[in-house]
RNA sequence: GCCACUGUGGCUUAGUUGGUAGAGCAUCUGAUUCGUAAUCAGAAGGUCGGGAGUUCGAAUCUCCCCAGUGGCUCCA
């Protein structure tokens, strides 16, 4: 006999050999909903038999484990169908992931439209209930097993030691090489869509084979299918980049260049809103604005190691006109034209990928003291960056963007105090903006490499400095080791997308390569030369990816202070056309910004042709209110107010814009 | 950069097996002056992402290029 200790404290005795399921079954009765079992915290399968005193409680399949474990069970499902249909495929890896499951195949490649066959092919084989079973296997037979599969085979060469067995899961003729656990039957993966089919490459690996990944979702239920599906519709309406151009903020242009991207009229209040904002607070904790040129000489980057280092991420350099020429005239090649800009043969100008080296000569342009640190430049900066064609993405993956940039010049012992400053600042503006869903990461060395440059002692202190800032945050924060930069560890501010991608927006580096590159010092109270640290950071990132984040954050509905039109103006009739330009101007002149339609649509027409634009307020002036000097407004929701007086109408709009509240409060919930 | 898919007037989109494009919104012109999600009528606007090819004939087929989407890889 065995004593088995349940969640709620109760101990049964059982006869050893007695499987998760009966115990859970025993405990819960026949419909406990759980998929898998945990023994002393560990999964097992339903079927696992105890052989031991332990405890064990069972996993329900809406649980996060619970989730997890359908989701993987849906990948072998997949992998089973994807079999069925096409005998050639070859199944590779297919793990659960945060919103779903995927599946890899070397096989021929198929479309969207093939997805629908497979899935009913997934149905199917679900209602058929398998029991997935799981048998332990010594090397040998695993080989025999996949002795077709060179993938599940390299799988083992590198996973398992030689001489080592593993286990593969059944599910009527089709197995799979896995550790589990699993559903107990392939019922529990009814409620299964196939999202998307792309690909990848084996083992994450440019050079190797490009598989067909197949992306899915399951549920436990078909509501909670549904509800999914209706969430991720619900997503997509506020993707920013269909609401920029709903909302007339950005374009691209094909012909502009791919990732270059023009701020509309619109869109341009609510950055020049966003750098007024930061701007505030840059000059309250004591930042110096700069102004620096978009280009610089090669040999600039030669001396910060940008170039030719980096030289595939940048846009190609700019040469001087007569060398050009002659260049040209002596039919020199691209490749090689190339090659003298890497010896240094020839020069020409780089469009800036960064603002440091130019803010770097500023701090160089005077000698420094002690007592001039720390130095805070500041400059919205824009810089150009030739990503990967493939990667370029709306707004927040582009090739020129203008990063909310600084850099700070201090002593070591005053790293960890301006860390801690510039953390703050960027708490300041996601609170002001109620971004709360971001997490924190800290960047630091990889112990294991030499790669790193700046003393191990300094280190030490930098990375002790980005983990008390990140910790005095109060959000959740990781430390990630080998994810710091190679000249200092870093803190990085990462938010998820309507699509769950995530973007890094907020960055703060600690930097010692760069001092010493360009030989930087100050003299300290000792009268000795000593090299100053630099500190790299952005609240924002860059203005491009946090407006595109920000887009997707408010879903368009903007807080007054920001939304590009705060008022837009709306006549009943032709008569009242001239109260409707007092309004307007009385509006102007404190500054509001206010779009008037006076034309001779309908009321309900207009209220519908500029609800699209998400004004925070629409001023409706008809004949009551041109008698009384009032005004009736109509919120985002379609909420009313009637007859408010001009005057304090004004000043309670300005005193939400002022104040920056979060959402448009002056019409009063309807009940 | 790699794989798959997509690309029709400003926007959304129809276009069966190839026979030189239909619509709604927006725009413009008239009429209408109307209290909160589309007043009526008329006009103008596309050669179908670009180029080459197959064909008597291509938006529809083939190839190359460009751009977008979903991934992969990358992201100082």
């Amino acid at each position: 006999m065995i004593q088995v200790t349940l969640p709620d404290g109760t101990v049964n005795e059982y006869a050893s050999g007695i499987t998760c399921a009966e115990v859970i079954t025993d405990a819960l009765g026949k419909k406990h909903g759980c998929l898998a079992a945990k023994v002393d915290g560990m999964e097992y399968d339903m079927s696992h038999e105890l052989d031991m005193n332990c405890s064990v409680e069972g996993i329900k399949s809406d649980s996060e484990d619970g989730i997890h474990i359908l989701r993987h069970s849906a990948a072998h499902l997949l992998a089973q169908a994807v079999m069925e249909l096409y005998p050639g495929a070859l199944p590779t890896i297919g793990p659960a992931i945060d919103r779903g499951f995927y599946y890899d195949f070397a096989m021929e490649p198929i479309t969207e439209g093939d997805l629908k066959k497979i899935e009913k092919k997934m149905q199917e084989l679900a209602r058929r209930n398998f029991t997935v079973e799981r048998v332990e296997l010594d090397q040998d037979s695993l080989r025999e097993h996949f002795e077709h599969n060179p993938y599940k085979l390299e799988i083992i060469d590198d996973k398992l030691e030689a001489g080592d067995g593993s286990t593969i899961y059944k599910q009527g003729e089709w197995y799979d090489l896995c550790l589990g656990p699993h559903v107990p039957n392939t019922s529990r993966l009814m409620f299964v869509k196939l999202t998307s089919v792309s690909s990848a490459y084996w083992r994450g690996d440019q050079d190797r084979e490009q598989l067909v990944r197949i992306y899915g979702l399951v549920e436990p239920s078909k509501d909670a299918l549904k509800q999914t599906l209706h969430r991720m519709e619900e997503a997509k309406k506020r993707d920013h980049r269909k609401l920029g151009k709903d909302l007339q903020l950005f374009h691209i242009d094909e012909e502009v260049g791919q990732g270059l991207i023009m701020w509309t009229p619109r869109g341009a209040i609510i950055r020049q809103e966003l750098q007024d904002f930061i701007s505030h607070h840059l000059r309250r904790q004591g930042y110096q604005q700069v102004f620096t040129p978009h280009i610089g000489k090669l040999d600039l980057y030669r001396t910060s190691g940008h170039f030719p280092y980096y030289q595939d991420s940048q846009y190609p350099p700019l040469v001087e006109r007569d060398l050009m020429k002659k260049l040209a005239d002596e039919g020199c090649t691209c490749g090689e034209l190339s090659n003298l800009m890497k010896t240094g043969d020839i020069d020409g100008y780089m469009l800036k990928p960064m603002n440091c080296p130019h803010h770097v000569k500023i701090y160089a342009s005077q000698a420094r003291s002690y007592r001039n640190l720390p130095l805070r430049l500041a400059e919205f900066g824009t810089v150009y960056r030739w990503e990967q064609s493939g990667e370029i993405s709306g707004m927040t993956r582009v090739r020129g963007f203008t990063q909310d940039d600084a850099h700070l010049f201090v002593t070591e012992d005053q790293i960890s105090q301006e860390v801690l400053g510039c953390i703050e600042l960027v708490q300041i503006i996601f609170d002001k903006l109620g971004m709360t869903d971001y997490r924190v990461r800290v960047g630091l060395r990889d112990p294991d490499s030499t790669k790193y440059v700046g003393d191990p002692s300094a280190w030490e202190k930098a990375e002790d400095a980005c983990r008390n800032a990140a910790a005095s945050l109060g959000v959740d924060w990781s430390e990630e080791e080998g994810e710091a930069a190679f000249y200092g560890p870093k803190i990085d501010f990462v938010v998820k997308d309507v699509i769950g991608r995530e973007w890094q927006l907020g960055t703060v580096q600690v930097d010692y390569n760069l001092p010493e590159r360009f030989d930087l010092t100050y003299k300290g109270s000792d009268g000795e030369l000593h090299r100053p640290v630099m500190i790299h950071r952005a609240p924002f990132g860059s203005m491009e990816r946090f407006c595109g984040v920000l887009i997707e954050h408010f879903a368009g509905r903007f807080p007054t202070w920001l939304t590009p039109t705060q008022c837009h103006i709306i006549t009943i009739s032709e008569k009242h056309k001239a109260y409707a330009a007092e309004v307007e101007e009385a509006l102007k002149e404190r500054g509001i910004r206010v779009e008037m339609d006076d034309g001779d649509d309908t009321v309900g027409k207009k209220i519908r042709t500029h609800r699209k634009l998400q004004p925070a307020y629409m001023v409706i002036l008809g004949d009551g209110e041109m008698e009384g000097r009032t005004v009736s407004l109509r919120a985002r929701n379609g909420d009313q107010v009637a007859d408010l007086g001009l005057e304090q109408f004004i000043e309670d709009l300005q005193s939400e814009i002022n104040e920056k509240v979060s959402q448009p409060s002056l019409v009063p919930p309807s009940s």
